[in-house]
DNA sequence: TGATACTATGAGAACGTTCGCACAAACAAC
DNA sequence: GTTGTTTGTGCGAACGTTCTCATAGTATCA
C-alpha cells in the first residue's frame, strides 16, 4: 500500500507528457527564460495532472541559492528570541524564504556548530546573535567565504556585517532618569553582567567615568549599566557600588537571590532597575516573597516589557524593545544582501519605548523604607 | 578582495590532493563503505588542509534524505509553541538534524503553503499542529506520498500518523475538582472555543451530557470544556450556561471583555477557570482593572502555567503542560519514522501537572460575593 | 585446495534541476 | 535586403555528492 520511498514526479516526466524538452519544461515551471503561451499552458497542464512539485534541493544545487535563511538564536524559548524569530519568519515567508533555526544558548561552541551546520546546508545568509564579541573567528570565516551575516542584539568588534541592535544605553538612561525625576537617589541595579571579562565591576565603572568605554561592542547588560551610570553622572548623583548587583549568571533564580540580598541588607535602595526580562522575573519573585507593596515600599522599573507587567498591580513600568521589528529589520537586511546589495554595512539602532505604569512612585521625604543615609537627605535638595 | 561567489572546495579537489578517486574520498568523508586507515588519514588531511565542508544539498539530492525536520507551528512567538519548538530543536540537534520552522497562525491556507514549502525543501518528516481537524487533505496527501508526520497538541480525525497531545480533559477536570473541593459551586469558564463548527454551546453541552462527544479529535479548548462538564457532572453540580463564556477568538483583549462582562453582571461566580495562557492574561487584566483581591473576592485556576503566576501574589494555581516534553517526544517519534520504524501509529498523551498556589480559597458560607442562588445552598450539602 | 566471505579501491552513472550554447524564426531598423 | 535584436526551443553539460558495479587482494573455513 504505502510506498516506502514514493518516487516523486520529476520535470522529465512532465516534459514527456507535455511533449517538450526538459529545458523547456524547466523554463515554464521555473519561471525563467523564454516560453510561448501555448507551450506554457501545455506544460502547466501536464504538471498539474501529474502533481509535479519542484525539488528545491536540485534547484539549489545548481543555482547555488537555497532560498533559506539560517538563524542562530540564543534560546528560542525565551520571549526575546521568540519575538525576534517571529519577525524574521514573517518577512522571510513573504519573500518565499524558509528559515532554519538553531539555539546557541549563548555558548560559543554551540554557535560554532550551528554556523557549521547552516553553512553545510548552504543557507543564503545568516542572522546571528553572536556569543563572543571579541574574536568570533567562525563568523569572520563565513563572511570571507561570501555568506552574508546580519548580527542582532549585539555587535562583534570589527566584523564586516550589518547589524540591528536596540539603543540600550539610551533606554536604560531613560529609565533611571524617570526614577530620578521621581525623587529617588538610591537606585538598585539587578543585572546579569556575566560575560565581560576585563576586570571587575569597580574598574569598569571607573573606566566608564573617564570616557574610556566604547559602548558599541559591549554586551547589552553592560550597555544598560552604562546608561545607568550616565544618568547618575548627569544628575550629579554618585554611584553607590553596593547598589549595583552583578548577578553573574543568566538565571531568574540567581537574580532572586541577589535581589533578596540587596533588599534585606542595610541601606536598602528606594528604587530598583532590572536590566532584562529574566532579571525582572527573579526580582519580582523576591519582592513577592518579601511581601513588599509596590510602589509604596519600593519603586521598580524594568528593561523588557513582559506581558504580566500590564496587569500585575500597580502595573510595572518598563521599557519595551521593538523585538518583532528587530527581526523584521534583520531579515530585510539579509535579504537585501542576498539579492546582491553591496552598499556599505549598516548598523541599525532601534529605539526602545517607555511604558509608564504605576510602579514608580515619588519618594516620600519621611518614608520608613531604607535607612537614614546621606543620599536620603540629598533627595530633599532636588 | 571579497569574492562574490566564493567557490567552495569540493570532494573532487580533496580527492585530487589526496591522490585517490572521488568515490574513495567520499567514503572517507561521508563515513560509508570501506576504506583503509592509511587512506583515511591521507584524505582527512587533504580535507583539513583545503577546509573542505560537505555540501548537504548534493548529498540530500542523491540520498533522498536532508537531515531536516519541518515544523508547522501556530505561532512560534507564543510561549506554548516557543517551548515546544525548543524541545524539538534540542532532540533534533542531538541527532544532527536541522529544523525549518513556519507559522500557520492556525489558518488552514497558511498551513497548506507551509506544508508545500517544506515538501519542496524535501524535509525528511514534519511535525505539525494541524489547523483543521476534519479534512486536512494536504496532510493526508503528504503522508500518502511517504513523508511521515507527527501531530502535536491536537488530532486530525482519521489521519494515519503519530501524535503527541496533552490530556486536556483530565487536566481541566482536575482543576475544577480542586475548586469544587474548596466548596465552590458557581465556577465561571473563560475559554476560546472558537473553531468548533457544529452548532452552539448549548447543544454541545447536551451532546456531551449524553456521551455523544468523542473528545479525542476535539480542539483543546473544547476538550477542556469537556473536563469542566465532567467534573460538574460527577460532583452532581448542574452547569449554569451563563457561567460558560465562549470568547470566540484567540485574543487576550476579547477574553478581558468577556471576563468583565461575567464579573460585572448579576450572579457573579465565586471562582474562575481559564482554559489557556492567553485567556488567563486577558482575565487577569480584567481582574486587575476591577481591583479584585485574590483569592478573597474570587478564586481562580488556570490552564497553562505562565511565569508570572508564580510571583503574582497570592500565586496563581495552574495546571502546567509538559511543553518541552511534547516537543521532545514529537521529535523522537518523527526521527524513529525517518529511520524506518514501521510499527503501528501511536498517540502519546502526556499528563499535565497541577501547581497549587494561593489563588483558590475555601468558599466562605457567608461571603458577600455572588448571589444567593440554589447552588449556594447545595454547597452546604457537600 | 577451492569456495566463500570480507575488505578495499576506482570508473562512471545517478539524483533533478538550471545553465550555456546552438539554432531558428520573427520582427525591427537602417 | 541586409543586419541586428528579441523570442522560442532543444541538446547536453553541470552542480557535488553517493550509488552501483566491476575488479582484486586477503582472510576464513571446510
Amino acid at each position: 500500500m504505502t510506498e516506502k520511498r514514493a518516487k516523486n514526479v520529476t520535470i522529465i516526466e512532465v516534459a514527456r507528457l507535455a511533449g517538450v524538452s526538459t529545458a523547456t519544461a524547466g523554463r515554464v515551471l521555473g519561471g525563467y527564460g523564454y516560453s510561448s503561451e501555448s507551450i506554457r499552458d501545455k506544460v502547466r497542464e501536464a504538471a498539474e495532472k501529474l502533481g509535479y512539485r519542484p525539488n528545491l534541493l536540485a534547484r539549489g544545487l545548481i543555482t547555488g541559492k537555497t532560498q533559506t535563511i539560517g538563524v542562530v538564536a540564543g534560546d528560542m524559548e525565551s520571549p526575546f528570541y521568540a519575538s525576534v524569530l517571529r519577525g524574521i519568519a514573517d518577512v522571510a515567508r513573504s519573500r518565499g524564504f524558509g528559515i532554519v533555526v538553531t539555539n546557541s544558548d549563548e555558548i560559543l561552541q554551540r554557535e560554532r556548530e550551528a554556523v557549521q551546520l547552516l553553512t553545510e546546508k548552504q543557507v543564503d545568509g545568516m542572522i546571528v546573535a553572536p556569543s563572543d564579541l571579541q574574536t568570533a573567528q567562525h563568523l569572520r570565516e563565513i563572511v570571507a567565504a561570501g555568506c552574508p551575516i546580519v548580527q542582532i542584539d549585539r555587535l562583534v568588534h570589527g566584523l564586516e556585517a550589518d547589524a540591528v541592535t536596540v539603543d540600550n544605553v539610551q533606554g536604560a538612561k531613560a529609565c533611571i532618569e524617570h526614577v530620578i525625576a521621581a525623587g529617588h537617589r538610591r537606585i538598585g541595579l539587578i543585572s546579569e553582567l556575566e560575560q565581560f571579562a576585563a576586570g571587575d565591576l569597580k574598574s569598569f565603572i571607573d573606566l566608564e567615568a573617564h570616557g574610556r568605554v566604547d559602548a558599541a561592542t559591549l554586551y547589552p547588560s553592560w550597555q544598560r549599566l552604562v546608561g545607568y551610570l550616565q544618568a547618575h553622572r548627569e544628575a550629579g548623583i554618585p554611584v553607590e557600588l553596593d547598589l549595583v548587583r552583578r548577578v553573574g549568571a543568566y538565571s531568574a533564580e540567581a537574580a532572586k537571590e541577589e535581589t533578596l540580598d540587596l533588599l534585606q541588607g542595610n541601606g536598602r535602595p528606594t528604587a530598583l532597575f532590572t536590566t532584562d526580562g529574566l532579571m525582572s522575573a527573579g526580582t519580582m519573585d523576591a519582592i513577592s516573597e518579601l511581601a513588599l507593596d509596590l510602589p509604596q515600599d519600593l519603586s521598580i522599573i524594568c528593561f523588557d516589557d513582559l506581558e504580566w507587567m500590564r496587569f500585575l498591580r500597580p502595573g510595572i513600568s518598563a521599557i519595551a524593545q521593538p523585538l518583532n521589528e528587530m527581526g523584521r529589520t534583520a531579515a530585510r537586511l539579509i535579504l537585501a544582501r542576498i539579492n546582491g546589495d553591496t552598499s556599505p554595512f549598516q548598523h541599525q539602532i532601534l529605539a526602545p519605548s517607555m511604558r509608564v505604569r504605576g510602579s514608580v512612585a515619588p519618594l516620600k521625604a519621611e518614608g520608613h523604607q531604607g535607612s537614614n543615609r546621606p543620599e536620603r537627605r540629598k533627595s530633599a535638595k532636588a
